[in-house]
DNA sequence: TCCTTAGTTCAAAAGTTATTGAACAATTGG
DNA sequence: CCAATTGTTCAATAACTTTTGAACTAAGGA
């Protein structure tokens, strides 16, 4: 059970640009570049929209390259291609992510911040 | 006659980002980028869509803070706001330029390359 | 096996964006 | 003044995107 992925040169500017210009969906990624290394399950981002409309969000980022999903039982693990994008697009990550680590306008994830402490 | 812009800090991650998701104003950011300097004036851009379909594209990038639109005459000549974005959103521009130089699914301008030779 | 959890799919509705052509406005040059 | 040039506006349509709920699949635990 794999979910298409499109392959790193197949990836679009465009196409990334238009996936990326969605408040929901920049706010995805900006949590999952302060978690990264850490897979997520989708339910996660349930404080950004209904399941079914995460679902819809989540494959449009997973089909323009900006994610990655594995299946693992029942649940999508998500983790950002991030060496993906940065080989095909140089700086455009890390301008995007920094910009948006900046913008009060974006959709929080996990408010309450339950962290298990050390 | 002045046309409304934002300021600077009124620029939006999320509206850039998607109003740079669509080839055809990809396509004049790139060229504006190879001109940098060079005040163009709308109808240089009438290789990509038709004078209507121009004028409403180069309204969104205007709006979105991405280009500035000078009356002059009868003319707007444009340019592209890389100080202002540079400074909101710093590396985003020259990532995105990046990449859209390279990528040959973008529309051209001015295929003809009709310089005045010094 | 049955129930729960995690997520998808589908079809419909709602909303937004892109494209068109015709009509318009403003400036400039003859 | 007249005509040409430059670009906008408007209304219509076409095309796409987002959101929804109900029904579904697939795995895992009791």
């Amino acid at each position: 059970m794999t979910l298409p992925h499109p392959n790193t040169d197949q990836i679009s500017l465009p196409i990334v640009l238009g996936v990326l210009g969605d408040p929901t969906r920049l706010a995805i990624v900006r949590y999952l570049a302060s978690k990264e290394g850490v897979p997520l399950n989708c339910s996660r981002f349930l404080d950004l929209a209904s399941k079914t409309n995460l679902s819809y969000h989540l494959a449009k980022l997973r089909e323009a390259g900006v994610t990655r999903a594995e299946v693992v039982g029942t649940n999508r693990m998500i983790t950002l291609r991030r060496a993906d994008l940065d080989a095909r697009f140089p700086g455009l990550l890390d301008s995007v992510i920094a910009a948006a680590v900046d913008d009060p306008a974006l959709p929080a994830v996990g408010g309450h911040d339950l962290e298990v402490p050390a």
